[in-house]
DNA sequence: TCGTCCATCTTACTCAGAGTAGGTTACTAG
DNA sequence: CTAGTAACCTACTCTGAGTAAGATGGACGA
């Protein structure tokens, strides 16, 4: 990217393009059919190098997926601060991770495809980026809401956040739907429930 | 299973046989970590046989995954028939959903882990599943709902799946949650909407 | 009773790709 | 200008998916 014919880059450089590099890689040709020759060869570096920096084909897939989180931790933490109150709260992060998921398509479709790998570190790994949003909506909720039923919250807060999921993965199919829109849909069932629209 | 010593049987048997064994090696140990040479050896067979019968490893998983499938379909379809209006079909879908997750582990497992297999046959067969019972889910609503916006009832569907399978994985880590008890979490946002609890 | 047909099954390979042992080169400080 | 070391490479091993080519058991007609 940075045109640098220049071989020999300081390791933290050399960690982020390989990162970059192989987000494209993996979410390109998806985790299994990648090969490390192949993201090697595109960074312009031998094979070793990359298990130098990252151990393992999996490694080199945890550093992505953990990068994509810290992203999306800022960006849906950032959006709710100053919330009015507890829709309010909800529409903003909502909105902004819905915005995320668009303007970042490669590393959302990394954390959306939950490796084949019950039980190891990568699984783990996606499991823990939706425990991150799990917490945030619990915590938001839980300071506008009667805490009355700790499961129950909990339960709503897993809800919220595999629904939101779901319809980012359906919105990949629909171009026409933009985050606004997606947010609205969200909303409403989310906050007013099904029964409103019921015969 | 059968305690049949007995080699040479017929393909049809065969191949049940290969699919039950291969399921719950798929969901012990990962799609990627389990091999082809352990799955011949626990069916009695060798490893070409496999290949005679699926073709691939993948193959294999995807008859796992359809078999799944079709009882989950015929599973929630008969939960549904006879339902009095939309509340009442909403909530015995949902616990029909909630009893199978939790009597078939193993096939559940093999669907929640959607493979690190971009735009690979896999994939595409888990999203099927999905498919099915969002339209599943979309025909029970307009049945009952004024339709009004196609789009947003959709995008309605599409949320109610993805909350429940959410859901569903956090009832793993919840023995005390029974299926019962997680339709009523589910109905109560679903239904209900979050407004009702806000303070 | 005996062939003969073919579905079931096997042994014994190839080949791609993850991971590694051990050595080489360029920059940097003294 | 010479260590010293961080960045880098060549050239391997080894596991596991997938296959070629052939062996075998048994049903069924003669």
């Amino acid at each position: 990217m940075t045109t640098a014919k220049r071989k020999r880059m300081p390791r933290a450089d050399r960690m982020r393009q390989m990162i970059e590099v192989a987000e494209q890689v993996f979410s390109e040709r998806g985790y299994a059919a990648a090969s490390m020759d192949e993201i090697a060869e595109l960074v312009g570096v031998s094979k070793p190098m990359l298990y130098e920096y990252f151990n393992s084909k999996e490694g080199l897939l945890l550093a992505c997926i953990r990068e994509s989180r810290t992203v999306l931790r800022e960006v849906t933490e950032q959006a709710t601060v100053g919330a009015a109150d507890a829709e309010d709260a909800l529409r903003r992060g909502l909105l902004a991770f819905f915005v995320f998921i668009r303007e970042r398509r490669q590393a959302w479709s990394l954390l959306r495809h939950e490796m084949a790998l019950i039980g190891t570190p990568a699984a783990d790994e996606v499991e823990e980026t939706r425990r991150q949003q799990t917490d945030l909506i619990a915590a938001l909720m839980s300071g506008y809401f009667d805490s009355g039923d700790d499961l129950r919250a909990e339960a709503a807060a897993e809800f919220v956040v595999g629904a939101c999921e779901r319809l980012a993965i359906w919105c990949e199919r629909h171009e026409e739907v933009n985050p606004e829109t997606a947010t609205e849909y969200a909303m409403d069932v989310l906050w007013t429930g099904l029964r409103q629209r019921a015969r």
